[in-house]
DNA sequence: ACCAATGGCTAACAGCATTAGCTTAAGGCT
DNA sequence: AGCCTTAAGCTAATGCTGTTAGCCATTGGT
């Protein structure tokens, strides 16, 4: 039906990746890209629609990982649980720190497939705090949970904590009391 | 020594909120800004180097505007100051939701101003943190208060919190959990 | 042997931030 | 008064984006 192909969807979002991961979000042009993956620019646009459902395939790659990683971790560990889960996030986000940026930035777009991967990276860890807090406040719970993980590390990344003190210090001491708050 | 001046600084970087609050960052362009001040695009760089320096100087207004809003409540509330204080957070975020986000998107600069700036902000909450857990524990528990609010409230405008369930709730729940946790 | 369709290409466009270089008008100085 | 420096505006042009239009080659099925 056609020539042979020089490149595919996963070898582009695989290029976009890493293109983001050494370079950041704002760097990754269509051009460098193409170049990456062995064609012109233009040929992008037969297998995506522009930049943004580039950027949303990678989104929902991350956020697939990020949800695994999780769920691995808080299946694996037998203690602190919770604590390891935080870390194991945290971790995450230092070892790829654009493409963290990536997928909270304001241009996170609402297909339906990113809403179901994004809740499914959640859900284990609703499931493992109704085991604690009991199911009428759970979901507040991991909402309270991720928005400080998100919270801490988004701003961590950013440099706001240019401020003297202990940084890890700060995390754990943080993870320590919201677990005691619930 | 010149003609006289069409446009101010100030008026600049009213003019830059306005259209920010808005059409969104992203959306700001150097001639719809110029235009709104009532001149054409290139003058603007004989007062701004260029549209990361507009930015950087709003950014710089809105962290004022925070810090000022925080200090206030926090010194008006007699009881529950936190938690005053942490609604005023949320509020300002809601009132302003384009400026939040340029407040901690990733093009934050690191101009000694702004540093200073959003120390200032924050410096009134660990002070009275001091009150609360000790010079030991203030700053990891400023940073755990902060981690939470901006992490809440960002999660919040970008819509990760499709899921069922009262967001107020959550925040209330959030905010609680953590007083109890210090 | 043909033919449809796929996946590539070049050329072109529109919109953006930014730069170069010119013009105008105020205000100080002689 | 007359000049001349200088700030603040302007138009035109540059270079880089993402994206579109339209063409061409190759393939697999008939």
């Amino acid at each position: 039906m056609s020539p042979p192909a020089k490149t595919s969807n996963a070898a582009i979002t695989r290029a976009a990746r890493k293109l983001i991961e050494s370079n950041g979000v704002e760097n990754l042009t269509m051009s460098a890209l193409a170049t990456a993956v062995g064609i012109r620019a233009p040929s992008l646009y037969k297998r995506y629609s522009g930049r943004d459902a580039i950027l949303g395939a990678v989104e929902i790659e991350l956020f697939a990982d990020l949800g695994a990683r999780m769920t691995r971790t808080l299946k694996k560990a037998r203690t602190k649980k919770l604590e390891a889960t935080c870390h194991a996030y945290r971790s995450f986000a230092h070892n790829h720190p654009n493409s963290y940026k990536l997928m909270f930035s304001a241009s996170s777009l609402h297909s339906e497939e990113a809403e179901n991967i994004r809740v499914r990276a959640v859900l284990p860890v609703i499931e493992y705090l109704t085991s604690i807090v009991g199911p009428a406040h759970a979901l507040p719970a991991a909402r309270t949970f991720t928005a400080f993980l998100h919270g801490f590390i988004s701003m961590e990344l950013g440099g706001a904590f240019h401020l003297k003190g202990d940084v890890e210090d700060a995390f754990r001491y943080g993870v320590m009391a919201l677990q005691a708050g619930l």
